[in-house]
RNA sequence: GGAGGCGUGGCAGAGCGGUUGAAUGCGCCGGUUUCGAAAACCGGUCUGCCCGAAAGGGUAGCGAGGGUUCGAAUCCUUCCGCCUCCGCCA
């Protein structure tokens, strides 16, 4: 949710936002409708404070004429205001339904482009390995070693699905304790388990709906809101940072209380709609998969927000470096950012298989997202905190991937593969996984 | 699944149709006092929107939405949450 009061003051610089984006908006007629509210709303308090003084004269008069006579007076006013009443109720959903799919505007650091094929390598770490003979794709890598089956993943769970079996199963879950042990031992953030299921509510509040409302599952029997309707999440980012958000109008967070780190390994479940053919084979694209999210609840500043998404982004690396895979990063241009960042920032891990032999770039695949949101998120989850002066300020929100998977097993297995179909476990992974070799 | 109760400001807790943004206590901030502190005393202490340079004023808000009424924290209704008892299941 952006900004009314700075949408009516910089107009202009959230059309070009939503033209930068690739996003078309009626900016104007949201100036327009939130005029005609505003209009009905001074003249619904003016008529309103007129009234409230008859019937406070009312409460005071003594003689019983007085006040039938003071009564006929005051119910003279109720059908203009019920009728401004609702014109105002009526204009002002409007004005918020059309300013829910407002983007937030670029930040100025973020490269121009129109889609993901003008984004910008930041810089790349490590060199993608050669062989010394041909290397196979994680699915016949898996299947020969038996770590997981998409035959029983499609029987049992229709396409898009998988079961991850021994060795696959045992390192899937070592690359999220090590994540986790990572990122609450070491950098200092609290761990969380959250709900994957959650309302409508902390949906719209983190962005993700309206406009992603095709790629959410939807739980529960009936329609109508309330009837025991749920969504499930595509990441613990839902949770993590509707956290903190108040469910009423009071603050709860206090300048002291903030940065708030948290990271959470939740299992994410995607619809995928509008993917068909895409990526069909194997771990890349799938309905369920687990990660590990961070989230950050930070003062509002945009400094520190920056300061933070680099920190954030820095974290994952890190990680990619202790697992020693090959990655690079990328500035996502302004046509790839999606409705609800500033700035985002992918990293992109090597996966021999995807590698066409030939353009070094094909070889990466996405496995991290890093995006800085600063009040999008806090605006529509009312998500506010105290600061020093005891001013109420909007918090500034980030999220990133630590690691996701199965995805992440495919660079593993396709990197640490050997000349006889056995595959290396990385030397991070080998106390959780428990053995050198799969 | 059935029956009942509850939801008020940072917290505790009154109010149950009339000038109530809301008593009282605690907390917090400022002041007086003190060598300093505590105690005591005095004052202040919510948020959105609109008008205003500001001081200030108007309006809305007592879990959320709708309704009744000249007027609602107070009555009705739907939803959300919490609690107690019964049933069912672990």
């Amino acid at each position: 949710m952006i900004d009314l009061k700075d949408l009516r003051q910089n107009p202009d610089k959230y059309k070009a936002g939503a033209r930068a984006k690739n996003v078309s908006v009626d900016v104007d007629a949201v100036l327009t409708l939130d005029e005609r509210a505003r209009g009905a709303q001074a003249e619904f308090d003016r008529l309103r404070a007129e009234q409230n003084q008859v019937s406070q004269q009312i409460g005071r008069a003594k003689d019983p004429a007085e006040r039938e006579a003071l009564k006929a007076k005051a119910g003279e006013f109720k059908p203009r205001l019920q009728q401004l009443g609702e014109e105002q109720r009526e204009v002002a959903a409007k004005v918020e339904g059309l300013l829910l799919a407002i983007p937030q505007p670029p930040d100025d650091d973020v490269p121009p482009g129109r889609d993901a094929s003008d984004n910008v390598v930041v810089r790349h770490w490590g060199e993608p390995p050669t062989f010394d003979f041909k290397p196979k794709s994680h699915i016949e890598i898996g299947e020969a070693l038996g770590l997981f089956d998409f035959r029983a993943g499609a029987k049992i769970a229709g396409s898009r699905s998988y079961f991850l079996k021994s060795g696959g199963a045992e390192l899937h879950a070592a690359v999220i304790r090590l994540a986790l042990d990572m990122m609450t031992r070491e950098m200092g953030f609290t761990p969380m388990v959250v709900p994957v299921m959650v309302r409508e509510q902390a949906m719209k509040g983190t962005g993700f709906f309206p406009g992603g409302r095709d790629q959410a599952y939807r739980v529960g029997e009936v329609e109508e809101a309330g009837e025991d309707v749920r969504f499930l999440t595509g990441t613990a980012e839902v949770a993590l940072t509707a956290y903190a958000a108040p469910e009423n109008e009071a603050v709860t967070l206090n300048e002291v209380d903030l940065p708030l780190k948290l990271t959470a390994a939740s299992t994410c479940f995607r619809r995928e709609a509008g993917t068909y053919g895409k990526d069909t084979a194997g771990l890349y694209r799938v309905h369920q998969f687990d990660k590990v999210e961070q989230v950050v609840i930070c003062r509002n500043d945009v400094a520190e927000s920056k300061r933070w998404h680099a920190e954030m982004l820095g974290y994952s690396e890190e990680l990619l470096r202790r697992l020693k895979l090959p990655h690079r990063v990328i500035q996502c241009c302004t046509g790839d950012l999606g409705v609800k960042n500033a700035s985002m920032l992918d990293i992109e891990t090597w996966m021999p298989s995807r590698f066409d032999g030939k353009t070094q770039a094909t070889g990466y695949g996405e496995t991290h997202s890093a995006s800085r949101l600063y009040e999008f998120q806090a605006r529509r989850l009312n998500l506010r905190y105290k600061d020093k002066e005891g001013k109420v300020r909007f918090c500034h929100t980030l999220n990133n991937t630590v690691v996701a998977s199965p995805r992440i097993l495919i660079p593993i297995l396709e990197n640490y593969q050997n000349a006889d179909g056995s595959v290396t476990v990385p030397e991070v992974l080998r106390s959780y996984v428990g053995r050198e070799v799969l």
